[in-house]
DNA sequence: ATACGTCCTCCAGTGACTAGAGGAGCAAGC
DNA sequence: GCTTGCTCCTCTAGTCACTGGAGGACGTAT
């Protein structure tokens, strides 16, 4: 086991920016490294494992709050695995209806983009629905 | 024509929230509206339907700022909507890389939540994976 | 006259960073 | 030994699009 890298590395390992990595540790996602006499962090291979835990579940689009649970959970290994599980099925669930919206919304642009006859804003369809909902595919919103 | 409403009865008609109406006032979204003699905001026609463009824009997520240069094109219906259009297309593709972008997501979750043994979180599938960026489908990110 | 609902302004907070000021540590070249 | 330039330190404030609260004024019904 070596002495450990310094933040700069840290972050260049694990694809976090360096203040993001200070602000992880500030909100309490990442514990306290040790520090240099003078006073830089020293970052050890467990803070980079879980730099790297914390910069997937973000990807993932897991939320801070979220993210400490999990950690939490990986640190107690004994314990059932069902809040994890239930996590991640609640985040799948946001990423399905994500999904179903943002489709309707493509839906509707293409609409909007393929109406436009490219002459001046008076018949402008993609202005024109916009201002009137009605002309819209409506699908809820 | 009628005096006008208050803006909670604009709230109530528009189904943007009270405070809100007022935020975009503040950004220069919505003109100021004439008050009453107590100081209240009276809303006419004009800032009803306006307010609903905003609205409708910004369900299908536009930002602010391009939600200004919408409102600004409609104000001149003489010009060229290509900035509209241009806007719009922007916009789509945006909405386009999210899509593809949850649905690999989705894939990803659904294969950490499959796996899951509902045991203890040391043979937490979920667990696992966001530990250990290698046991996943790496979908690039 | 009183009670309640709506409205007013102003200021602070949200999430997850991001950027900048102002200063100190550290390695290499001259 | 001194300077240059990079990385690091803390602290504060800014981003986006709201949202919430304090503290007070207005308006209407009883």
């Amino acid at each position: 086991m070596q002495a450990g890298v310094s933040i700069g590395e840290a972050a260049r390992v694990s694809g976090v920016k360096v203040p993001t990595i200070r602000y992880y540790e500030q909100v309490g996602l990442l514990p306290e490294p040790p520090r240099t006499e003078g006073n830089r962090r020293l970052y050890e291979a467990r803070h980079l494992s879980r730099l790297a835990f914390i910069r997937h579940a973000r990807e993932l689009g897991f939320e801070v709050d979220a993210i400490r649970t999990l950690l939490d959970l990986q640190d107690h290994p004994g314990q059932s695995c069902s809040p994890a599980d239930s996590i991640a099925r609640l985040r799948l669930q946001d990423v399905k209806e994500r999904i179903a919206r943002l489709n309707a919304l493509k839906a509707e642009l293409e609409r909007m983009i393929e109406g436009c006859s490219h002459g001046t804003v008076a018949e402008c369809r993609v202005i024109e629905v916009l201002a009137d909902h009605a002309k819209c595919g409506h699908p809820g919103h």
